[in-house]
DNA sequence: TCAATATATGTAGCTAACTACGTATACTTG
DNA sequence: CAAGTATACGTAGTTAGCTACATATATTGA
């Protein structure tokens, strides 16, 4: 007996986080062997500056969908690695704005053809009967309809 | 723009991750809401012990998916809670057999019925067009097939 | 039979998100 | 226009898995 197989969907949380660990160690294993230093996480927020170049910290919180304690921290980090700089808000000076760096904007360009073969590789790997990216979608849409606690509420 | 979508397939490793903590957050709501103090990640755990009544340390870490140190710190919580307890192996010394507490045992019983609303729940929340624990259960067989990395190597 | 290897368990420290809380600045309203 | 509320940012500490390394015991083969 297996007891994730027994067990089934009760174990659904760890089964996806191990998932999500696989994979990002793989991303950032595929980034490397491409000669580039950068981490899997750290992809929406470089992304999401590529098309808005300026963003205080919690609109880009908002944007990529994280908390804003958790940006900050990728913040951190890519300040760290020069990526991007910030400058105060000169009409609210509660906001602090997050721009690339040149070196963040050139490593941007270097990675797009790695970005293209890791959607191939990715968009081959999940292309199965059951769509893993169209699922997860799908269960999101329905907690937002109606949460896991109040389904067991009958 | 929500680069969520845009970003897509790239980001999907914290996609999974964000949504088994949303679900493991529920599920430990769903328990203290039915007056049982229970973490959803000791299910694993407890749930094979009541099928395997004895199995050492490594045993059980081979059940349950997880490696030997995840299984360790699930242990020794669960020991505080006095839910499981230990002995050696007479044969081998170097093994540590678990077991069931009576305690244990007990509450394993009490938990039956939640268990029942909360696989409802679950199969009610993720029968959508592409099932979620279907996709998972692809995308690893995919993986085992052919590593991402590898899908990248054309 | 004992040296080399394998297995079982344990510890330390990492990761990538989170919540809770605190402070500073801006906005609103009586 | 000042007091209360809202917003922006930051810090501290938690979580639930992991890898790397260390030690103890068992097994194997020359």
């Amino acid at each position: 007996m297996n007891v994730i197989n027994e067990s089934g969907i009760l174990g659904i949380s760890t089964r996806l986080q191990r998932l999500s660990e696989q994979l990002r160690r793989d991303g950032f294993q595929i980034y490397k062997a491409n000669g580039i230093d950068f981490e899997p996480k750290w992809f929406p927020v470089i992304y999401t500056l590529h098309f808005k170049p300026v963003l205080s910290v919690v609109e880009l919180a908002a944007e990529i969908g994280y908390t804003h304690p958790s940006t900050i921290s990728l913040l951190k980090e890519l300040e760290k690695e020069k990526l991007i700089r910030s400058k105060k808000d000169k009409q609210d000076e509660r906001k602090r704005l997050i721009l690339l760096t040149e070196k963040g904007k050139k490593l941007l360009q270097q990675m797009q053809p790695v970005w293209q073969t890791m959607v191939d590789a990715l968009t081959e790997l999940t292309n199965t009967s059951n769509n893993i990216m169209k699922a997860i979608e799908e269960v999101e849409a329905q907690l937002n309809d109606k949460s896991f606690m109040d389904r067991t509420k009958k």
